[in-house]
DNA sequence: GCGCAATGCCCCCAATTGGGGGATTATCTG
DNA sequence: CAGATAATCCCCCAATTGGGGGCATTGCGC
């Protein structure tokens, strides 16, 4: 059987070298990366057969550098690895079209059969994505102007300030906090910075 | 050289079974717990040379149970395995008198120092923990009732309703929230909330 | 017994948020 | 093209928070 490659993108090198340990035989690490910026230097210098990503790298949001990463070698199959088993993470892995979710917290048995999966071209689904997938229930999606406003409230910004960080007038904002209250249910700051932390809307 | 036994506890099984595979020869691996109550249990049944303590568990925080840890095997010495760098996180680690901290960023070279260290009866601390141990910089330091207000404004109370809870004054929660806000250095109830999760004071 | 931190309470007033209505434009989609 | 959605702005007003004082108790350590 012809070997694969392997690259593996966590920031936490104790456990990217234990899943490098983890490896099944027929594979084969052709690196580590710990940032996204690493990541995307070693994919269009390996091109390697598969991604191991973790979502949080201290340089930027795994999923939201997607594109980055397919323009750096389109061929490269893109499996998430990652610790977060929220409904709205996997729904932002599966709107931007990754080939699999796994989570940490399976063993190295399905690690070794979602390998196999993605490789053929399939699309492998940890029992817990696949069941947020399929129930779906209430996703509250929110616009790209309603999660930056919602970013600069978490960092602590009131609404006069985030309408001079965006060029924006005051009311707008007023608008955009009082949508944000009712498509996540929260009826004040606290709650809406906690739910965004809670829920990785940030 | 005599087989050291160590423990692993880690609510993440591929990241508990990648360490175990990176352990150096010396070391065998007794068993994985992925709860505060198996890690009870495990501890009790071997007695391990060394547990491996992830902190954030499914049922509990590893570092509050330490003295359930120390009770069930007085014997084991215990290494904090976290990807925590937080100062709070630290110091409630050295309070708590663990013998070790490491990061999970750190690489499996300096996983086996640590343990050869622990092992021999010293403490162990990673680069990141012992700066924030010596700099010790500004210990915020909240008071038990401060602590209570500050978890009650992040579940998303209003002082009022706070105060409703507590059987106390609106105008005594409203000072609550100053001294918070002074001492965590917060202009606003969203910085606290924010502050309050990322520095693990909940 | 003195100081001091912790707790609990009060007044006042400005600033900000919460919540209810709108409106207009542009763009995308069936 | 009609209809939906996103983005931008506006008015009004009540409720809450932010920030400045001050004051009385308790209990604890020195």
């Amino acid at each position: 059987m012809k070997t694969r490659t392997i690259l593996i993108a966590d920031d936490h090198r104790l456990v990217a070298e234990g899943i490098q340990a983890l490896l099944p035989m027929d594979y084969t690490c052709c690196g580590i990366a710990h940032t996204l910026a690493h990541t995307v230097a070693l994919l269009t210098q390996y091109c390697p057969d598969i991604l191991l990503l973790d979502i949080a790298l201290p340089d930027g949001d795994g999923l939201d550098a997607l594109p980055r990463l397919r323009k750096a070698s389109p061929e490269t199959r893109i499996l998430v690895l990652t610790m977060y088993a929220e409904g709205a993470v996997v729904r932002r892995a599966l709107q931007a079209k990754v080939d699999g979710y796994l989570l940490k917290s399976t063993d190295s048995n399905e690690l070794t059969k979602a390998l196999h999966i993605v490789e053929l071209g399939d699309t492998y689904l940890c029992p817990e994505a696949l069941a947020q997938s399929i129930q779906g229930e209430a996703p509250p999606s929110l616009t790209p102007r309603e999660r930056e406003v919602l970013r600069l409230i978490v960092e602590g910004l009131t609404m006069k300030e985030i309408g001079e960080r965006l060029y924006l007038g005051f009311e707008t904002i007023h608008s955009y906090t009082k949508y944000l209250r009712q498509k996540l249910g929260c009826n004040n700051t606290a709650s809406l910075v906690r739910t965004a932390i809670e829920q990785h809307l940030v």
